[in-house]
DNA sequence: GTTATTGTAACTAGAATAGTTACAAATGAA
DNA sequence: TTCATTTGTAACTATTCTAGTTACAATAAC
């Protein structure tokens, strides 16, 4: 995955939606809480959208807000439908194929790095958007009275 | 890790010198095999002799060798050494304090990255380069003969 | 119609990646 | 000693990746 945040990115804004309830979101607005340009956050939407665990409306009353609920969103979905780059990459260039451990290192990568994604998708797939809401600083903690708030950052 | 194909580079050369048993290698031999400039390779040993994972000389005679047995080096060794990329990301710029998630998701992150790291490193730490070794297509593994031979790339 | 918002294309600056040239230092052999 | 060979490393380059930015058509509510 790597020197890329989509990932971090993709969380913080489902987490933001999970915290604004049924509150439907701006991109200027989540921008502001990641601290990027709103173009970023949409781009990141429209593919979360493609991944259905958001809905997103234009127009002036639009936005976007989670497309089920927050315990029902594991990391497992969002690292799936963020498309995340490999582990770890294979050889720009093919080895050479007449040295006997150039012609199949590459194979027995390709095995490693399936083991290390298992064990990856095991840890995503145990956590929730919700889960990480509840690992969020007490004071940053929604209130146990689940009573649609205004947002605010 | 991600688009870097250093960890594959740095196991490839591990096994070709595994594979060379007591016979000392030259960067431009390993080059041939992994496809690349003898350079990269030259720096990529200085990493793992760094890592004390292998041990070069100067000179005509020169060349580089193991520092240890296959079995004794797993691929967690390679992974450490070589200092790789995390997993994933955080934001490239901090998220805003004021706002209750962007606060605190900084934090979450690192825990779920901490999870997963210690999770891959798990998978690491039991394969060795004498696996490597001897998950290589059958055609190319060395003989069952532990015998001195010439590397042959 | 006016306004606010998404979706998306196009461009840019900066960083990361690995490939390349060049050469000093080390080593052993003639 | 002198020569050949090899590592270690600096410096530069081309390419790709990343995310930031501007711009604007399409959409929807009022």
């Amino acid at each position: 995955m790597s020197t890329n945040s989509r990932f971090a990115v993709a969380v913080h804004v489902l987490t933001l939606m999970a915290w604004s309830d049924e509150e439907s979101l701006k991109s200027d607005q989540m921008a502001v809480s990641v601290n990027t340009n709103p173009v970023v956050v949409r781009r990141m939407l429209c593919d979360l959208a493609e991944g259905k665990l958001v809905v997103s409306h234009t127009g002036s009353t639009g936005g976007s807000r989670l497309a089920r609920n927050p315990e029902q969103i594991t990391l497992l979905d969002v690292y799936r439908t963020i498309e995340a780059t490999d582990v770890f990459s294979l050889h720009p260039k093919r080895p050479s194929h007449r040295c006997p451990v150039g012609s199949s290192i590459g194979t027995v990568l390709q095995g490693v790095r399936a083991e290390i994604d298992s064990a990856i998708e095991g840890v995503l797939a145990g956590i929730t958007i919700e889960d990480v809401m509840l690992r969020l600083k007490p004071q940053a903690r929604r209130p146990e009275v689940k009573k649609k708030r205004a947002s605010n950052h």
